[in-house]
DNA sequence: CAGTGTCACGAAAACGATTTCGTGTTAATA
DNA sequence: TATTAACACGAAATCGTTTTCGTGACACTG
């Protein structure tokens, strides 16, 4: 067992200090080009590194970002953190996950492990459960201590940061302004309980087009269900005493499931009724019909929540006043089979 | 800015030593009740909370785990970095992640950046060059610097250490023979090129089953497709010029796409047609019809897999020979509409 | 009163690196 | 020859902990 190799090994074994090999490594012109030589040479043999933990103690900074999201099984957070992650490493971060599982205490605890020296800096997307009791505590006393913190997505209005979101109340006036495009009439919207912000602005732009068409709004055409209901009954429920010609979904399970209700019935698709759901995952690509939805852009976000942390650690203009950004991202429709296009 | 505060401060402030502070709030009883009570409540007002990386250093442990994939947007290594993730998080490790991207290099680099002190162990598996190339120094390195090391899937036989696999080749036979056992006789199987270990174990089984129940083995109705292959028509091409009556893929989105086209000719599934997959993901249960497959269960496969490590890295013992060994789970076939079941 | 023991705390080393400041040696200059 | 400057290197502090080993103060014992 080859135990890893430290200066002081090298210092010993050549007969030098410790501060002279540090320096002939970094090739210092304080060395004498022979001493360099012979530590290099010396070090390169016995596949010095440096230990990272050391440097992170001496410089106080960790090059790592911690990364909590509400699920990891998720496609859309898992695009979001490829692209925090391929960003990050670029710049020469590691990423560290941790997963709330929706679960507030969760989130603390995990956000607490890390606020304690091993990252230098976070980006995250609330869970269900600290969205709905609307306590950021620990988010407030992350930031007070100097901690870069990015917001994505499941973001809050409590907290001054750097944020990266969708148009999502744009985006669902869009897509509902499709299907009345296309002559639709009766118009339902599947949806998860309020307190998730998104599922709020996309409700709002449901809405706000209706409205704007002179449509009525028939809250018997808006179903709200648990996030991450797994059971088909109500929403077949729903969907069979209902009478409506186009559907939006604030997320792609939704609409598939639906969809696979619609055909039940022997409804043909786009024909009679018509689909769109958020969130552009592998669902949406390799349904039959294949989902229109709106593409949420995750990989895109992550690069620019990663690209705004590092910023903010690599620059942190210490007492300079502090300025924070909300970078909007424009969702985009992708067309596929369970809409009229043209 | 309330920045953290050090025992240091502590130290300043009650006018005692560091060694006091550190030893009172760890309750020894070397310290007196009264001091004790001083420091205690001083370090509860201003939230202290001992620096990680100082406690690193100083314990040569890091309690992070190191989790290199090839790839995180894809729903299997998601649901094993989930089962990692979670098992760890409850043993008090951080989980830091890297993404290989199925390159050999991107996999070594990472390894390397990890391997200087900021991990205490690895859970990986290996990327796609990384098996074609069959080049593993990178992980013989590691381990002769005793960091302990855990594969899962994507395994070598070069290394020695703890591995998690599934019974593929097992799975594949069992799957096969299910065909066969609903009278079909020109099964096909879709795989992707054969460096990649867990398809040649698939592959082996189909073969070996077509064997024991005295069917041709006809290589026309073998399809190898690149990994992560995007276009259809070659798939689409072999589907119509081949006569079959059942398929077999190691994943499930060629199943998925193999479908899709089965209906475009209008053969019906799963009278005319049967098809199972590999990779019991989201697609297999979302998908019209729904997809027979084989799980994998990556989640338990992640929890074993930091189970073993975490299994290592606290109770290494040191010059005591020692014993690796590779979990074989059991994937199970999950019956749904792709296949005539009983 | 000398010797012993306990108590309560501090000094210092250690983890592995970086960096500032000295300092002894040599050569160049006045 | 005395002064200075450049050179090449080392000592020590530092980052924030933990832990071992002293040690001064006091009480108790014979």
């Amino acid at each position: 067992m080859k135990k890893k190799i430290t200066l002081k090994h090298i210092a010993r074994e050549l007969d030098v200090s410790i501060s002279t090999v540090s320096k002939a490594l970094k090739n210092s012109d304080e060395i004498s080009r022979d001493t360099k030589e012979r530590i290099q040479s010396f070090a390169r043999l016995y596949n010095y590194k440096p230990n990272n933990i050391a440097i992170s103690l001496k410089n106080k900074r960790t090059k790592n970002i911690g990364v909590i999201i509400p699920d990891i099984v998720h496609h859309f957070f898992t695009t979001v953190f490829r692209g925090i992650e391929k960003y990050a490493n670029g710049k020469g971060y590691n990423v560290i996950v941790c997963v709330s599982d929706e679960s507030f205490d969760k989130e603390v605890i995990n956000m607490e492990m890390l606020a304690n020296g091993s990252i230098d800096g976070f980006i995250m997307s609330l869970s269900a459960e600290t969205q709905l009791r609307n306590d950021f505590n620990h988010l407030r006393e992350v930031t007070e201590q100097g901690i870069p913190l990015v917001l994505f997505d499941r973001i809050t209005e409590e907290i001054t940061c750097d944020k990266v979101v969708i148009n999502d109340k744009e985006a669902a006036y869009m897509a509902v302004k499709k299907l009345i495009g296309t002559g639709r009439k009766r118009i339902a919207l599947i949806t998860t309980e309020n307190y998730l912000n998104v599922s709020e602005k996309r409700a709002e732009g449901y809405y706000q087009a209706l409205k704007d068409h002179q449509l009525d709004i028939d809250e018997e055409l808006v179903l709200k269900l648990p996030y991450q209901y797994e059971e088909e009954v109500v929403s077949e429920k729903f969907f069979s005493s209902r009478q409506m010609d186009a559907v939006l979904c604030v997320n792609e399970i939704f609409a598939i499931r639906c969809m696979r209700h619609a055909l039940k019935m022997g409804l043909r698709i786009p024909e009679d009724i018509e689909f769109i759901g958020f969130t552009d995952g592998i669902l949406s690509r390799f349904s039959s019909p294949r989902l229109t939805s709106i593409a949420q852009h995750g990989e895109r976000m992550g690069t620019i929540a990663a690209e705004m942390l590092i910023q903010k650690i690599e620059f942190a203009d210490d007492e300079g006043e502090e300025e924070y950004r909300t970078e909007v991202l424009e969702a985009t429709l992708i067309e596929r089979e369970s809409t009229i296009n043209n």
